[in-house]
DNA sequence: TATAACTCCTGAAGGC
DNA sequence: TGCCTTCAGGAGTTAT
């Protein structure tokens, strides 16, 4: 699933691609793509013949800025696959970015993500997300908190906001305006580096666990970067349709009743928030 | 206002 | 072989 490393990925690649371009034409596939965006898909078609100023992610949001953004998020299993000349459609291609014969070809099996045509608002003054120096943000990720990875991020701002939360610190987590790009996966692997059960309340952590926390987030997600990002199956590939190699270095997602590899404890998989959530019950006790 | 639950959606996997 | 059920989960909407 495309959590932060895997759309910084895509982002770079997408980037390295289109940077300079035109948009020369639109061409959408399923009526679900187009559903968040102002004027429909109309707003997506008034994009042609405006040229890609940058590519510029916060979180799990991406936004190619043609002067207006067009918001790009992946859902679940979205993909953005480049090819020189005519793209083959397949079955879940969901629309096609044209660029002067170089086309971006939007996949989407599950049909979670979306493309946005927004508009933008003034920021707080620092960058908006990675990818550009500016400020102003689109309307539709303006809720959207900074990420792990954001150089604007203060952690000791986050862990206030989180312990004044009086839920389970994995909710929290998840909570993208507290903090974005964290995913189901990477939280459960920060989760089990710091050694927090993910129903302990957040309010009843310290601030020093919690900066642990929020640093092991940081660690997990840029060793996550360093190896492209995580794959299961087919259904994140970067833009050349290349798989990451990060799931090879899970400790916790996916090991529900297998051994801990610190302690060697059966990993325990429960029910959470209508998902998955595994843990060590030795390395991550419940209290509180 | 804060928190929790529900909903959207498709295809793989497993059981019968 | 074919049908049915379960599972995966990001984020917006609705309910409490």
């Amino acid at each position: 699933m495309p959590e932060l490393p895997e759309v910084e990925t895509i982002r770079a690649g997408l980037e390295s691609g289109i940077l300079g371009r035109t948009l020369t034409g639109v061409e959408l596939y399923h009526p679900r793509v187009a559903r968040r965006s102002e004027n429909g898909e109309h707003g997506i078609h008034d994009l042609v013949g405006s040229t890609v100023h940058a590519v510029v992610r916060r979180g799990k949001y991406m936004w190619i800025d043609f002067g207006q953004p067009l918001v790009v998020h992946l859902g679940m299993s979205g993909q953005l696959l480049i090819h020189d000349g005519r793209a083959p459609r397949g079955p879940h291609t969901r629309a096609v970015l044209d660029f002067s014969g170089r086309q971006v070809s939007f996949v989407d099996q599950r049909t979670f993500g979306h493309l946005q045509r927004s508009t933008y608002l003034p920021g707080d003054g620092h960058p908006a997300g990675y990818g550009s120096e500016r400020t102003e943000i689109p309307a539709s990720v303006a809720h959207i908190a900074r990420d792990l990875l954001d150089p604007w991020i203060h952690l000791r701002d986050i862990s206030a906001t989180t312990r004044r939360k009086r839920t389970e610190i994995k909710r929290v987590m998840l909570d993208q305006t507290v903090v974005s790009g964290l995913g189901n996966i990477y939280c459960d692997e920060a989760l089990f580096r710091a050694g927090i059960h993910p129903r302990r309340k957040a309010s009843g952590l310290s601030y020093i666990s919690l900066e642990t926390l929020w640093r092991h987030g940081q660690d997990v997600m840029r060793d996550a970067l360093d190896q492209g990002g995580t794959s299961f199956d087919a259904l994140y590939v970067n833009v050349n349709g290349a798989s990451g190699y990060f799931d090879r270095s899970l400790n916790a997602y996916g090991r529900g009743g297998k051994p801990c590899l610190r302690c060697g404890t059966t990993m325990q998989k429960i029910e959470f928030m209508n998902r998955s959530s595994t843990f060590c019950p030795t390395c991550q006790p419940y209290s509180g």
